[in-house]
DNA sequence: CATTTTTGTCTGGACACCAAATGTAAAGTT
DNA sequence: AACTTTACATTTGGTGTCCAGACAAAAATG
């Protein structure tokens, strides 16, 4: 039960009633599509009568689409409703350091095009080419109603403003990126942090998450950042803020971090640790990693998963090493918050046959017994923040109207 | 915004709306009250007509009463509408080791009766006791509508089944308090978590949480628990067993705790840790405090915080380093949740002066620096207890309706 | 005493849901 | 082939709610 917040609220009119079975409706249509109106009405609980003038109404604002006559073993065949795919042609963006990659979904949640440019260092270089391509895709594809730009970042940003906050990353602090590819575009831009776009994407896609309300990201590459959902809604916490787990200490007075702290869980949990435990054990340059080039360092790390596949004793050594973390943490969410799920995200999922034991085990002896989390491995990399940014941007016409 | 669950909705029927305006209405008598009706449609936005219908409602259901005629500078005077305290007695029990607290609130959350009790080993006994006070409390104010009973209690119980899931120390798990509670007095009971209703407290109560959100408590006793509210709400997880940080690993192989794990925060910023660092230091027994009786536990921290407050330096180191743990704690709390305000209740408030700089001071060390969480220390215990039950139960009335 | 200001109520219209009747269409039955 | 049954979908009348504006009441002002 949420307390209603009377610095900020808003009262019920004759429409909110509309407004909430509308998007019930929506839901139920997404999930059972193709469907006749009156199994929405069973489904839903509301009457035949009203369900009609509801469909009616998405009908005509082209939310839904009446396709071809059903089957039944007796009576009257249905007419049925499924969305309309092209009533929302959407943008996703996952900027990383080194590559920047983008598609265009349908109000189905479903990818028609995919591209990926090397990230532009310079900020209004990057503007220049997201919107370019944006409008290339914009005429490969005229059937489609456009309706944002949905842009998931490594790093933290003020939902009121629109501005980065934090991005140690990409170094666009203080750059008004909604309101330039707004204006670059002529669409509405949305910004989420890359850690939550992933538990977003496993909450509105994942198979393993029906009926989840509590999920976890933990989403591991350079650093670690974690996406928290509870009660069924994103945590973002003031100026976008929330979890940043990956910097609580884990090891006392442990490594420094680029944070100030130390000890912090993604010095020994990211795939720059792994890589940082394989050069140690081999002796040799300890800040391997660090002064490459980001792309490069991907590829570095995508190497050790290589080596440790093909049998390499240090590389499998070294993402043992990483699982424990990982496990570490992990172990903490679960006795902090005891989520339904956490997701791992990144690349280290391609050896989950290897670290996902090695993690389950660490957290079953760090944590409590009564916890019932499950611990599961997303699909690789880049696809769960695209699939989120997707997300973020359907909730505004699938998620529950806000009230009170 | 949060996602629908299809698995567990509810359509929205013609009475949605009112029930959305009738809370608003409530919250805003409860703040503003005496109030006029005017004045009400001017803070809430809804027409003065709409105003008097839902106040024709409530003060036919007794949920509002129609006060003295109030002044105004021209026209015709106002007649002001205030909350009807009596409509709603509600019973709190904060359930301690050794020490049981009662209360009778009204519907303004204002305290009519205070009761304690030494906390019966025997569950049954506990239930006689406590109905036989309630029922004594009924009858010495009769004109109360009695709408329920709760208990914040040291543990965590599923909300589903009513049942105490986890509490190691009262030894009451698998009873079904609710029922038997319930069954014994005719009033439905609700249970809570301590730390969960100490954050409750502060919610609905705080002075400085007017506008919150986000807000986590942080319960130091024997251990330490955590209540955690974000979005507005409770995050109780599944089986209520969100909120347990004191069993999060803070000391890597560090001491054995009774949960299993190693390490736990509450092992080094409990009062009992504080005990055992004074009698380390002293070289005595480092088992005191364990072994003694619950209440006498509580007597030993008191007088652990007299020994500092008279100036006795092994008390206050003890004091010191207990408050450096609470800081490192509640650093990670902060980098990862990162809410508006982090409230500390306990004993260890009473020393504030002492330990609230070197937590700050520890905080600030450990977490970045745009993280903008407020420290503060509630009043002492229990009062947080019993005024958080008391706030959960007038949620019920006064909390944003369940709505898709 | 008329005017102005403010509070509170009343009335008609719009919107929404519900329940039941009606219309529509197809399959099964006689 | 005509009738009955079944199921889908729409129409109609009733109720609840909010809104906008008119109206009544009450009190200060000029």
């Amino acid at each position: 039960m949420r307390k209603i917040d009377l610095t900020n609220f808003q009262v019920a009119t004759s429409e909110t009633a509309r407004d909430i079975n509308r998007r019930i409706m929506l839901n139920l249509v997404r999930k059972h599509q193709p469907v006749s109106r009156a199994d929405l009405a069973r489904h839903s609980g509301l009457q035949r009568s009203t369900v009609s003038a509801i469909a009616e109404q998405l009908l005509e604002q082209n939310w839904l689409k009446e396709g071809a006559v059903g089957q039944s073993q007796r009576g009257r065949k249905p007419r049925f409703l499924h969305l309309n795919a092209q009533r929302a042609g959407l943008f996703g963006i996952n900027v990383r350091p080194g590559i920047t990659y983008m598609a265009l979904a349908n109000l189905n949640g479903e990818f028609l095009a995919q591209d990926t440019i090397p990230t532009p260092v310079q900020f209004s270089q990057f503007i220049d080419e997201v919107s370019q391509r944006i409008q290339s895709l914009k005429t490969t594809y005229p059937e489609f109603s456009y309706e944002g730009i949905g842009v998931s970042l490594p790093g933290r940003m003020d939902m009121a403003s629109g501005r980065v906050v934090f991005s140690p990353n990409l170094g666009w602090e203080k750059e008004d990126l909604k309101t330039s590819l707004e204006s670059a575009t002529g669409l509405p831009v949305e910004l989420e942090n890359e850690a939550n776009t992933c538990a977003l994407s496993e909450f509105w896609f994942g198979r393993e998450t029906e009926g989840v309300s509590n999920l976890v990201a933990v989403a591991v590459s350079e650093g670690i950042g974690t996406g928290i959902i509870l009660n069924g809604q994103l945590v973002r916490g003031p100026f976008g803020l929330t979890g940043e787990f990956g910097h609580v200490s884990l090891v006392e007075d442990g490594l420094r971090c680029s944070c100030g702290n130390r000890g912090c869980w993604e010095m020994y949990a990211s795939n720059w640790a792994a890589l940082r435990y394989f050069a140690e054990a081999n002796a040799s340059d300890s800040k391997r990693g660090r002064d490459q080039h980001p792309s490069r360092f991907v590829h570095a790390f995508e190497e050790l998963l290589r080596l440790a596949e093909q049998g390499d004793l240090g590389a499998g050594a070294a993402l043992d090493q990483m699982a424990h973390y990982l496990g570490l943490g992990i172990a903490l969410l679960v006795n902090g918050l005891a989520p339904d799920v956490i997701v791992v995200v990144g690349e280290v999922t391609r050896a989950w046959d290897r670290v996902g034991p090695i993690i389950s085990e660490t957290v079953k002896r760090h944590s409590f017994s009564q916890a019932t989390t499950r611990i599961i491995a997303s699909g690789p990399a880049p696809l769960p923040r695209l699939r989120g940014i997707i997300a973020l941007m359907l909730q505004k016409r699938f998620g529950a109207p806000s009230i009170a």
